[in-house]
DNA sequence: CCACAATACGGAGACACTCTCCGTTTAGCA
DNA sequence: TGCTAAACGGAGAGTGTCTCCGTATTGTGG
């Protein structure tokens, strides 16, 4: 890529995920293109669909992701705690701005999307905690991860769309994993 | 309401009721005005917000609920296959057309929604299936309405924008039952 | 160091949607 | 039938998406 091309493309990145945490998933592209300082045209080469740029704004969200399953198992606690501890680490990790949770819970199974890769990074970082829980007998046979990705995927969505605050969504958390524990 | 008005009413709600199905909850609005044959300002006096217009929508649908809750309690079966069955209505009922998901259950909780007399005709119908498995002691202390409303919410909402089919929701529904039921 | 592809830029503008304002029309009553 | 309040409807302003293409920049080979 030529030098100029890639300071336009690390600077449209930059300012979107400055107005996506502002403004939500929803935000205009001409204004990133504008506070960018490049043409539309410049955005939109880069980045065909809205999805691609979302996939270049997660580009060091990955290593959160990483961070928080370590931290996840190696919670102190019993199998529930784990598991609830991990939920609200993982709504945490996809509601980084307002309208992320049911994009990125859509594309979940989905190999088509622009995100797809970044879903792979979370779907891995679900099947490191289940297989950790499955090892101590603690899940039911039929848990799969995909299924779990949209369960929690779904109470992330459904909070970020009603406003809803921590306190609101544990209880629900609570639900699902005492549908999926033994 | 004068003659002409309440005419030009019923016909907006009466198309929107088929754009809306065919298109999606984010058909143009101007488009349901042009083929009800009004101009827009006629359209926006009537509806001030889209969800004013769903609401109108789904005037008649008051009546499905309430037909499909006398079945659910009606349903030859345990206490979980009581509450399976009324899961997946409540999951129809909600995914009339694309999008509508989404909207009905982020506005379950919000007294200031345009929707928001649909919502409580929701939540009652779930509290009489609540009640019915709470007297036979089916379920724990803790479950509560809105939240039972939100889970499966949100499992309609997931389903819908992931294009996912019954099959893949079934099982969702039934680790959310599990984490209700005793 | 320069010329010349190849690459990238950017903004005008087409298109779509939302929503309003206000001059015109119509219903329904006296 | 005539009058007034109610309702209509469409032009158009505002906003956002996305493309096309003339212009500008980069970097390389001579």
């Amino acid at each position: 890529m030529r030098a100029d091309a890639q300071r336009n493309y690390d600077r449209i990145v930059e300012v979107a995920r400055e107005v996506f945490r502002e403004q939500g998933y929803d935000a205009s592209l001409d204004e990133i293109a504008k506070r960018a300082g490049v043409g539309p045209g410049t955005l939109y080469r880069h980045f065909p669909a809205r999805e691609n740029l979302l996939d270049a704004v997660l580009k060091f969200w990955v290593d959160k992701v990483d961070v928080a399953t370590e931290k996840a198992l190696a919670h102190e606690g019993g199998d529930r705690a784990v598991l609830l501890n991990w939920f609200e680490e993982y709504v945490a990790l996809i509601s980084q701005h307002k309208g992320a949770p049911a994009k990125i819970t859509s594309a979940i199974g989905n190999p088509d999307s622009p995100i797809t890769t970044k879903c792979q990074v979370l779907t891995a970082a679900n099947d490191r905690i289940i297989d950790r829980l499955r090892a101590d007998g603690a899940l039911r046979d039929e848990v799969d991860t995909i299924q779990v990705c949209r369960l929690v995927g779904g109470i992330a969505t459904v909070a970020d769309q009603g406003d809803l605050d921590a306190d609101a969504v544990r209880p629900m958390l609570a639900v699902v994993a005492d549908g999926l524990l033994r």
